[in-house]
DNA sequence: CAGAAAGTGTAGCCTGGGCTACATATACCG
DNA sequence: CGGTATATGTAGCCCAGGCTACACTTTCTG
């Protein structure tokens, strides 16, 4: 039983998760800054705190994360915008979440259970993964 | 398009993948060190941040984090054991370990892509959505 | 059995991602 | 237009989870 893999195996396998974890809460906040903005025509710092369920000085330092990943631009009071790469990576995360959605969805997952914990599984799903369940929703569903 | 969700809904969503996220490490530690005491009898520090990836003073620290959360005992220079509450949790753990990959290799992933995602997936899968995979595989295949 | 090699523990540093408190700026109204 | 309410930014704190460096055990081996 348990049959371990080769260690350096097991070591590239959590390596990988730790960077797609590093990497989520950009993909979750600009994928929201780009729904505020489609939605609402702006993102404040108060919207994006409250939709994320946390304080706004959570959300205004986190921005200044994006700003320095080069996914995203602010100035003071006046909202915060997406760059170019940052409207790209939303789009592409975008099109992830709901292939996400749709397959757990399609396996008899309840609608609510779905979006709740695709809104974790979606950051560790590879290009690899995600066009297996693309295939997978085109042809059967 | 978009369709925000409801505000609250939405932060409760967020909420729950960041509290499976501060969870998911102790589950992979526990995972593995049941894995290491049931094929090499020990498992000691070095040998769980090998296979992690991290070093070792990493994972000594991480260890006594399972320590503080009733989950693993260590003696000075003895290795590392797990309380009956680590023990139950690193079998459900496994257990669901299996049950992502298998649903992922039965959509046509590929092994090594199925092992490195579901390392990741497996932290943010409901109880529900597991019981959802589980009847997939059992009905489908 | 002594010395070298390997493993272990601890300290100190960094970054990320939470929080509260407080000061300032903007927006809304009477 | 002035005053209050709301939004914003900043500072300072905490903890998790990485790291390196270094001292100390334990184990291996000639
Ligand atoms: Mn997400
Ligand atoms: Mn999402
Ligand atoms: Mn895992
Ligand atoms: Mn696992």
């Amino acid at each position: 039983m348990a049959k371990l893999p080769a260690e350096g195996t097991q070591a590239r396998r959590f390596g990988k998760t730790r960077s797609a974890q590093s990497t989520a809460l950009l993909e979750d906040y600009v994928e929201l800054i780009a729904d505020l903005l489609a939605s609402a025509g702006e993102a404040r710092p108060t919207d994006i705190a409250r939709r994320l369920g946390v304080s706004h000085a959570t959300a205004v330092k986190t921005v200044s994360r994006l700003k320095r990943a080069g996914l995203a631009t602010a100035r003071p009071y006046r909202g915060v915008f997406l760059t170019e790469k940052g409207q790209a990576l939303a789009d592409r995360v975008r099109v992830r979440h709901r292939i996400v959605v749709d397959l757990l969805c399609a396996l008899g997952v309840p609608r609510e259970s779905a979006e709740a914990d695709a809104e974790g599984i979606e950051h560790h799903v590879s290009e690899t993964t995600l066009k297996a369940f693309a295939h997978f929703l085109k042809v059967r569903v």
